[in-house]
RNA sequence: GGGGACGUAGCUCAACUGGUAGAGCGCCUGGUUUGCAACCAGGAGGUCGUGGGUUCGAGUCCCAUCGUCUCCA
């Protein structure tokens, strides 16, 4: 039950004021009021204070603390553990089981500020005031606790009191039909009636039209506040009215009541727990307290903005167009930075593929402004300057970003480099014959090419909106850029066929998504805690079996069942447990769970709000639950397990200090058999960095340092100087996990005791996995060791059959690589044909009549060959026309060639033809030169003639 | 998840409707020259990403697969 509909997913629920720090404003028609130059206006109150966003979240987050919230972080961007949404949209997302009432939290009233993201909105951004990629937003959350009254209450106190908003300055919606919200803001708040708007489900319910289309599910009205830049004038006529006029009023708040949970037949249930959701865009409330028509006129922005002016040297303000390519990079830059630091990294699907499409945004609109040389990544560090206090990450992660973005940038450059002559090229010959060599699908609706019309200048050219959407979709030319190429040439732009053609490509997209609708249901852990049931204790940090009680089996379609069967697939779930459940990139344990009836395998083990879940088969017997079980973890696969995963942090440290402190984890996955590990690293590393590597971590090995893990305090352990991962979520205690001084990582996953337990480690395999990421691969202990006796294996084979002993191996190779090349050569120098010789025999063998013909006989000879030998007759005795019959294990190669002069008597195609008719085969060719093959040598003497007989009739012979 | 494009010499790229794999830069040898990407002659260097298929013949067409780029969701 997103509140915010899943990024990227416009339809499901659009972008909307709730709670939300933007409202939807039509494109193309941008306020000429909101694209003045920056300069400071005047608070429109006295007792306004242009109050800075910093200053504006700790008041929140302060009031809100005071009246009983726990103020907790922003959730990251990327969310962790919900798979419907590609990013964090608003600051609900991570509250998600406690508005059904299944959550864990302690607490039933919270505040965040929550960063977020949201891509529907993304073609607004720059041409608007107030629309945004990332944003922050400032909520308050009641989980069935305080309700209307207060929430209203407080949100109005908030504006009035914290912000010294004036009363007068602020009016509010409601609901139509919201009498209770009502009855607080008149009543119990105070406002007058005319103060009151009431609208429609479209603008204060949510979700949008729930009523009466919406999905199912929790949901509720919404009540508005909004700033009044014009106090005192007349307020807009009620009667008809759908919403306020946003050229007077801007939303500051939205306050969401979800109070009904709506039932598959339409109807609107009360909900037994009625929940508070209140959502505030930093953003724009800074921008109405600094008295900025425009949240980029805030010190928010403006910093970007007045860089982007030192390095375009244009000044913002003078151009409209300029205006929104600075503005749309001051929002991209932070957002791009916010993805990575999080580690959403640039790609080719999903996330990336969003974090890319923002990422090649900004770095165009610096291209159109002249900047021709990557400078985005230039401006991470303003985002670590201005967002770095409150968000410690994009400091933190800054060389990673800087990175990641530079080589972005670079190749966004080199695409927009390879698309740009492929329009031109176009645009030198504007015809359907040049759009297809392009390699353009030419769709069925455009007209075929004679019907096209002649392109005039000032008409619209033809083809061209087509062209355009290959070159966007294909190359990844922006659309504008085309438009622009085309429209300097004097035509104008078919966007008429470029809109159509991607309607086309959106229609095939969501034809193939139909399948895949992610339903929100409750899952396995709901309903397990539904059933009574409470996580069970972990005891796998220092044992490797457990006894205990099996509490539940989940079969399929998660239900729970009381017994499972031999060969059943369930998943089982224990009071107690030595399995580690897979997390920290370290795969689940194996083992075994024992009844007095019957045996669980366990093949995997994964964890879901605090349960274990051993993924499991029957092997023998039956289980039930409630049973005693003896749990055995497969002690082989932990401890290879457990050897990688300290490697694993030795590797990251190592890289680190081989490669530079920019080496940050991006991801990894340490199994039993090996373990992977993904970094942030701009280029491959040489192959003797990766052996400094290799070196530096079995150093450590070799060094036998006691690893420590300790529970502490997150802020203790990082001012001790833990590492912190990348997008990773923590609590406030926290498992350190030490090697010496080498590495200091934060980690719950299972590690061997000392460092010497791991053996050896070798490096096996290194990609790349997107840009400005990297993997590795690795082995450790046993399996380094087995991996080295394969390899001596395989050496001593290799040297058994060279002959040699093994370290002459090498030098074996290469001498006879050498010899075999030259033997080949000398071979084929031997067996080529003398075409000095060969043209002498055919020299002899002409016919002299109109032209020269000959039919030459010439057994074993290649195709390849005979060309030469023919393009070399027919230099020497011109006019030619000639036929090479070179017989080759019962098939007969056939070469033909006609002087140019010829050609119009005898078409070498049709002399080949004469010829393979007879042989039964085929070839063909150009007209001065064919070859082909011929399946029945036995008829050699039958296919001259043919060929003497094609030479007379064509009059070339007597 | 779905579409499109690309993968040829060390590098950048050619090769018309299938018909003898090429150029520029770089490299080697010799010569000429020594003022800003010097010139001349000769030469080496290619499993045309990989595996199947169609065909007399595949860099080119078809299928699969790997990798890269790109668009839509």
């Amino acid at each position: 039950m997103a509140q915010a509909a899943p990024a990227c997913q416009p339809g499901v629920g659009r972008a909307r004021a709730t709670s939300s720090a933007q409202t939807f404003e039509p494109r193309g028609e941008p306020d000429a009021r909101r694209l003045q130059p920056p300069r400071r206006r005047l608070p429109s109150s006295p007792r306004m204070k242009p109050l800075s966003a910093a200053e504006v979240r700790r008041r929140y987050l302060e009031f809100f603390a005071q009246r009983g919230h726990q103020v907790m972080a922003s959730d990251s961007l990327v969310p962790a553990n919900d798979p419907t949404l590609l990013f964090t949209g608003a600051g609900m997302n991570q509250f998600k089981d406690m508005f059904l009432g299944k959550g864990t939290l302690p607490w039933k009233r919270i505040t965040t500020s929550q960063k977020c993201l949201r891509v529907p909105d993304l073609e607004n951004v720059g041409f608007t005031a107030r629309h945004h990629t990332f944003f922050e937003m400032l909520g308050n959350f009641s989980f069935g606790d305080y309700f209307k009254k207060e929430c209203i209450q407080w949100e109005w106190e908030f504006f009035r009191d914290a912000c010294g908003i004036p009363e007068n300055q602020m009016v509010v919606t409601i609901y139509e039909s919201d009498d209770e919200a009502f009855e607080i803001w008149t009543r119990h708040v105070g406002l007058s009636p005319d103060k009151v708007f009431r609208f429609g489900e479209k603008e204060n319910f949510w979700p949008a039209e729930a009523p009466s289309k919406g999905p199912n599910g929790p949901c509720g009205p919404c009540s508005e506040i909004y700033f009044d830049s014009k106090p005192g004038q007349p307020y807009p006529d009620k009667r008809g009215l759908k919403e306020l006029p946003d050229d007077r009023f801007t939303e500051i708040g939205n306050c969401v009541f979800t109070q009904f949970d709506r039932q598959s037949d339409g109807t609107l249930k009360p909900l037994p727990q009625k929940n508070i959701d209140v959502g505030l865009g930093l953003e724009r409330i800074a921008a109405v307290l600094q008295g900025a028509k425009n949240n980029f006129e805030t010190e928010l922005f403006r910093p970007y903005l007045e860089h982007l002016g030192r390095v375009t040297e244009i000044v913002y303000g003078t151009d409209k167009q300029r205006d929104i390519r600075m503005r749309r990079i001051a929002d991209h830059v932070r957002a791009v930075t916010f993805c990575i630091a999080d580690g959403a990294l640039p790609g080719n699907e999903g996330r990336g593929y969003v974090v890319r499409k923002i990422l090649r945004r900004a770095a165009r609109d610096g291209y159109e402004l002249g900047l021709h040389e990557p400078f985005l990544f230039t401006m991470v560090d303003l985002v670590g300057q201005l967002m770095g206090d409150q968000y410690p990450e994009v400091r933190n992660h800054a060389p990673q970003c800087r990175a990641v973005i530079k080589s972005e940038e670079e190749s966004f450059l080199q695409t927009y480099s390879k698309a740009t002559p492929k329009i031109h090229a176009w645009l030198a010959n504007p015809t359907q014959a040049m759009a297809e060599q392009l390699g353009v699908h030419v769709p069925t609706w455009v007209p075929p090419a004679g019907q096209l019309p002649v392109p005039e200048r000032g008409q619209v050219l033809p083809l061209s909106g087509v062209v355009a959407f290959h070159l966007h979709d294909t190359h990844g030319l922006p659309v504008d850029i085309s438009q622009r190429f085309v429209e300097e040439r004097g035509f104008r732009f078919d966007d008429v066929g470029f809109e159509r053609a991607m309607e086309e490509q959106r229609q095939r997209a969501r034809a193939s998504m139909a399948t895949a609708d992610a339903v929100f249901t409750a899952s396995v852990a709901v309903k397990l805690r539904d059933a009574g049931h409470q996580p069970g204790a972990f005891v796998g940090y220092e044992s490797l079996t457990a006894s205990g009680k099996l509490l539940a089996l989940v079969g399929e379609g998660d239900a729970l069942q009381g017994k499972a069967t031999v060969g059943q697939k369930v998943v089982a779930i224990a009071d107690k447990t030595p399995f580690y459940a897979q997390g920290g990139g370290q795969v689940g344990d194996r083992g075994t769970i024992q009844t007095a009836t019957g045996l669980l395998r366990v093949h995997a083990t994964t964890a879901l709000d605090g349960f274990h879940l051993h993924q499991a088969v029957v092997e023998s017997g039956h289980v039930e639950a409630g049973q005693s079980v003896e749990l055995r973890v497969d002690d082989g696969a932990r401890r290879a397990t457990e050897r990688n995963h300290t490697a694993t942090h030795l590797l990251h440290a190592a890289l680190k200090k081989v490669l530079g402190d920019h080496v940050s984890q991006a991801g990894s996955e340490v199994a039993p058999e090996r373990l992977r590990f993904d970094y942030t690293q701009p280029e491959k590393p040489t192959a003797e960095q990766l052996q400094r590597v290799e070196d530096e971590v079995n150093a450590q090995i070799l060094l036998a340092t006691p690893v420590l893990a300790v529970v502490r305090g997150l802020q203790e352990a990082r001012s001790a100087g833990f590492v912190a991962l990348f997008g990773e979520k923590y609590g406030d205690r926290v498992r350190t996990l030490q090697v010496g001084d080498f590495s200091k990582e934060l980690c719950g996953g299972t590690h061997v005791a000392n460092s010497g337990n791991i053996g050896a480690f070798r490096i096996v395999a290194e990609t790349a996995v997107a840009a400005g990421t990297r993997r590795l691969e690795a082995v450790t202990g046993t399996v380094a060791l087995q991996m080295a006796r394969e390899e001596r294996q395989q050496l001593a084979t290799l040297a058994q059959a060279l002959k040699v002993p093994t370290a002459k191996v090498i030098a074996r190779v290469t001498e006879i690589t050498d010899e075999l090349k030259k033997v080949r050569k000398d071979l084929e120098k031997a067996m080529a044909p003398d075409l000095d010789v060969e043209l002498g025999k055919l020299a002899a063998a002409l016919v002299r009549g109109a032209g020269n013909t000959v039919v030459y006989v010439r057994p074993g000879l290649q195709t390849k060959d005979a060309q030469d030998l023919l393009a070399r007759a027919r230099k020497a005795h011109d006019p030619l026309a000639a036929v090479v019959l070179a017989p080759v294990d019962g098939e007969v190669v056939v070469v033909t060639a006609v002087s140019e002069a010829l050609v119009g008597k005898l078409k070498a195609g049709d002399l080949l033809k004469a010829v393979t008719n007879v042989l039964g085969g085929g070839g063909g060719g150009r007209p001065d030169m064919a070859q082909g093959k011929g399946k029945d040598g036995s008829k050699l003497n039958d296919a001259v003639a043919a060929a003497e007989v094609a030479f007379r009739t064509a009059g070339l012979r007597a």
